[in-house]
RNA sequence: CGAAGGAAUCGGAUGACCGCUGCAUAUUUAUAUGGAGAGGAAAGUCUGGGCUUCACGGAAAGACGACGCUGAAUAACGUUCAGGAAGGGUUUUUUGCCCUUACGGCUAGUGCUGCAGAAAAUUAAACUACCUCUAUUGCCCUCGUGGCAUAAGAGGAAAAGGUGAGAAGGUGCGGUAAGAGCGCACCGCGAAUUUGGCAACAAAUUUGGCAUGGUAAACCCCGUCGGAAGCAAGACCAAAUAGGGGCUGCAUUUAUAUAUGCUUGUCAUAUAUGAAAGAUGCUUUCCGCAUCGCAGCUCGGGUAGGUCGCUUGAGAUAUUUGGUAACAAAUAUCCUAGAUGAAUGGUCAUCCCUUGAUUUUAUCAAGGACAGAACCCAGCUUAUAGAUUUCUUCGACAU
RNA sequence: GGCGCGGUGGCAGAGAGGCUAUGCAGCGGAUUGCAACUCCGUGUACACCGGUUCAACUCCGGUCCGUGCCU
């Protein structure tokens, strides 16, 4: 997890509910067992992420900021992988809470490389 | 010592490394350094306020809603404290102790009270049963104005039975044809007076003679309080696009004047001035409806977005004083999250606690309750592993 | 974050202090040569926990779940 800021390349968080609804209705979609990608080609040519967990994964406030957290984290590992000019959303599950966090990491990059913008 | 219940407090500790979000300082303006970073419930949004906007000349009444023993506390409350009353637990009983209570009024009015039951609400009703009188019939004998039983009728009474949540005071004695607060004693209830208490209320005395079944978490009456909505409140700055107002120019229709052209006209084009009378579409007419342009400048409203509101406050800690207490006052010290697709986390080490295993008093493994600020306070309610303190009751053991 | 509304059989849906209607679906029977339609019968419900009341689905308080609006 030691990740230096300066490597990763330039992006941004997604704010607006507006950009979500976009990227879910005209992006792509790969669902693993431990999470859900969403992801849509924009024109910045930077990437930006965002991240969704609704009340249906859990009641709990804690283990929903728990599973965001938990989703940060990998983002931030495998960011570096990743094709820029692209939105990426991650939606938790019931199962990121507790699968181990290196299956974590392999569930986006298998998502990734089923999209085909996975890169070395 | 153990169990149950009530109340209160705490809610793993220390350090290192790597991250995340504000703040301060520095400069290279995105980096470095420093320091800060969830709760007792942050939750539910159930009450009461602050604050903001809207409404409103002021006040009162009505309507609607909430609350309701008394006194105090508080900015306020449906909260808290103290007291009273009622109910429950404990106790052989009383006292005591502990717990609970939406605890004004059904003797202001109106309603409701199923089924069952004879009868369900002002002097109610009469199924069984009771008594008296009239009187039929039968039996008995001492043969009478007799006794016993009894169909029917008239009346008395509300004691007993059964129904029901509830049957119009309860128990006992007297009384009576049988009975009845009809009378008396005690208890309950109502009224008045006195005493104690700020009061709720309590006690005593006198008196009434039972009138007042229950239900107001039924309508309602009485008293008190309340204008409404909420930080997604609201204030400010302000793109793009669309639309609105104003000004200028062009365009459209028409009238007049002038000039030019040759086809010499009720012609065409241009310019100037005035008018907007109108034009187009819906096949035509009347009626009706719809639309009225283009470019530039400018004005204000206002969306996205941003900034403020935003954390110094009914503030925290300590001490003293007043008060039974809730709480209040004084003095000193301190500043303690402020995010906005939303930070507050992860790993490791040592210790603490729990569970399990090994076997033995140490190792190993797994784990650490409920739960996450969103304008801020005061409460209430709900969730909560474990630990500690304290009160009450019960049980066991010892003295 | 704030403000509201609701929860009744398998499904829909009334009721409202005193045994919870009705329709569709299910099951059994009648009718029919066999079915459909029709007729008859039948089972299964008041989200949960307390309180008020003689009696609560209904009234009151709390919990859980679902759902709408404010951007």
């Amino acid at each position: 997890m030691n990740i230096n800021k300066k490597e990763l390349p330039a992006n941004e968080m997604l704010t607006a509910r507006s950009d979500f609804v976009t990227v879910q209705s005209k992006g792509k979609k790969w669902v693993s067992n431990g999470l859900i990608l969403q992801m849509r080609k924009n024109d910045l040519g930077i990437i930006r992420t965002g991240y969704t967990v609704s009340k249906k994964v859990d009641k709990s406030a804690v283990m929903r900021n728990r599973i965001k957290r938990r989703l940060r984290s990998v983002m931030a590992e495998v960011l570096p992988n990743a094709t820029n000019g692209y939105d990426y959303i991650l939606v938790g599950r019931k199962l990121t809470l507790t699968r181990p966090y290196n299956d974590l990491i392999n569930d986006f990059k298998w998502c990734l490389k089923k999209t085909e913008l996975y890169k070395k």
